[in-house]
DNA sequence: TATAGGGATGTTAGCGCTAACTAGAAACCA
DNA sequence: TGGTTTCTAGTTAGCGCTAACATCCCTATA
């Protein structure tokens, strides 16, 4: 019988690999694997040969067959509840890149405001991530917290600290910001500073409240509870808070709104009232999303950078997790990323204003 | 010698696998396989008991694993430039939940004004993608249009079409919802509508205008060419579009942004020479996005279902792709989605309207 | 010259899953 | 009754890559 044992490919689509490779280049496929990986333990003339070969058959290495072997692949889950979606997008872009580079799937779960964020991380766990990433409000829930400490399982929240539950995070210093902000408003002139708040539940409120009592004070100005307003970081809560701000006499000459969307309602409640800004009012915002340079005038705000910030919490997690399967300790890290105050257009000294 | 084979487990991270749900529930692995994949030649009374050792185990298949085996993991690229983030958010939600469904990878690449897109498409081509779903204004580029088709590559746009190129497409018609929008604002009494267009790179600057002259000269009104102002999508360009429009005289009585940006920054230089929206002048965008309820008034606009069209392009070019590799013909196809013309605050009949 | 040391490369054996085939049992037909 | 079909489940053999170990060869030292 000339029966030679049949080719039982089962694959059409024939794609490179490694051992043609190596073929070509007339080494094993291990040293192709070697020059791939960027190991050390290769001479010179062979990593040539190995890349003139690899860049002749156009070869990249297959995905899956890499984290299979390696063992390298991570699972991420990612909450994100409700955000502008200008802080989703950049949130993604970078989640995105950082998860390209580290062999990561990520699946994202909406967790707005009617569902159960520790419901759904429960159902994350069993579906077997080995990582959350979350973010707030979510990342300021107690029972989320709690949750995920109790799990034991690699998690990241990002935007907001909690130093106590021993949970990585990344973050800029709110407080930190807001201070900067409203110094820098009371060094244009203004002494009459309304405050617009964000919503309770989340805890950046209260490091940015903080920040800005605490400029007032240390400028020696008092702190007129008038002035500050709720509001939930929406631009609807936005436009009521402004209405009710601008209706005080004095008015304030300028508004702190602690998100850009609520600077933006306040610039539309302005100009509503036929007040000019900056001219007649400064309003500044905080995040720096692309509502500020989409309204007019254009804000100043306070920039996080979002998408390094988000990138920054997969490579946190991814590498957690790797230390964790190796058999380490992984470290809780927080990161603090720098924040910038941007001038725009929307802030000014104040109308008749008495510099110091 | 009592020296057995000894286990060389390569993995601490002792992950569930199919053989553990196989062993429990008593069957071979193959029809653990097949319960996973939902097979119909397994038996009830199988299904279940591998269903609830799965349960048991809280077991999770390894998705390199089944990648690997199955050669269905697909690799695409994604062109994007430099949409609105709102625009650029939705979309990558889409992208995302589709990719984690169909066992795709995603690798996004910003092609922004300075970059060349036949340039960075080769790039991703050359590093190994199936496939790549591009966005306008580069998805309206002829030397783009001429490489996917000359390379063969399976391609998908989105937000345009180009039925003579061959290649498949998610979109909404353009020319009916800029023709339902134009019909609206002449149903409401205005006789005098500016138009903003969009860049002349977009092919939907075209489509949407057309839909705005047709439906003019189908109620028998003239096409004053004074009222059809340029723009290019940006805030910016509708800012200087809008102050041109209102310094019209006769003033018009509406305008047809053909983007939300655009209405929005009409809606600010409205607000500007005190006019108010919509008792002043009606105001309406195009898109939906999230800009169109964030500012005031909310924005009558035209909805497209951005997530949803990403979603059914990235499944689309994964079947295609599939197809490909099982050796059949792919079909290039164009999908069409439904709009929706959203009525919100921004229209009103016009003052002193004379009614039909 | 013999031998240890170490750098460069090859060999082996899977990672967890599934395509393709095989096998056994039940069902059906003439 | 024997043969054929149908259904269900098991077996075998990889997918493409890399961890761990084995081997080779060249140099340094006694």
């Amino acid at each position: 019988m000339a029966k030679e044992k049949q080719v039982p490919s089962r694959r059409s689509h024939t794609q490179v690999t490694a051992s043609d490779v190596a073929r070509l280049a007339g080494v094993s496929p291990m040293t192709v694997s070697r020059v791939i990986n960027g190991e050390v333990s290769v001479r010179e003339s062979t990593r040539a040969a190995v890349n003139k070969a690899i860049r002749k058959l156009g070869y990249s290495p297959n995905k899956a067959a890499r984290s299979l072997a390696s063992a390298s692949g991570v699972q991420i889950g990612l909450l994100y509840a409700n955000p502008s979606s200008a802080y989703l997008s950049a949130m993604l872009l970078g989640v995105l890149e950082q998860a390209r580079q580290s062999d990561t799937q990520i699946m994202l779960v909406e967790c707005g405001p009617d569902s159960n964020p520790t419901k759904v991380i429960r159902g994350l766990i069993r579906s077997g991530v080995d990582g959350v990433m979350v973010t707030p409000p979510a990342a300021d829930d107690p029972a989320v917290l709690k949750l995920l400490r109790n799990q034991s399982i690699a998690a990241v929240t990002i935007g907001t600290v909690h130093e106590k539950e021993g949970i990585a995070s990344v973050r800029i210093d709110d407080y930190a910001a807001a201070l900067a902000m409203t110094r820098h408003l009371i060094e244009l002139g203004h002494r009459r500073i309304g405050y617009i708040k964000g919503g309770p539940e989340h805890w950046s409120t209260c490091w940015r409240l903080a920040g800005y009592r605490d400029a007032l004070r240390e400028a020696g100005l008092k702190l007129d509870q008038e002035l500050v307003v709720d509001g939930d970081y929406s631009y609807r809560s936005g436009l009521r808070a402004a209405d009710q701000l601008l209706r005080l006499r004095p008015a304030p000459t300028a508004i702190f709104a602690s998100n850009d969307d609520m600077a933006a309602a306040t610039v539309a409640t302005a100009h509503r009232y036929s007040i000019g800004v900056p001219k007649g009012l400064t309003v500044c915002g905080f995040d720096d999303t692309y509502l500020a340079t989409t309204i007019w005038p254009e804000l100043t705000t306070v920039r996080q950078p979002v998408a390094d910030m988000s990138q920054a919490a997969i490579d946190l997690l991814v590498k957690n997790i790797r230390a964790h399967r190796a058999g380490l300790e992984p470290k809780c890290q927080h990161i603090e990323l720098g924040f910038q105050l941007v001038q725009r257009q929307s802030d000014a000294p104040p109308p008749r204003a008495v510099r110091a």
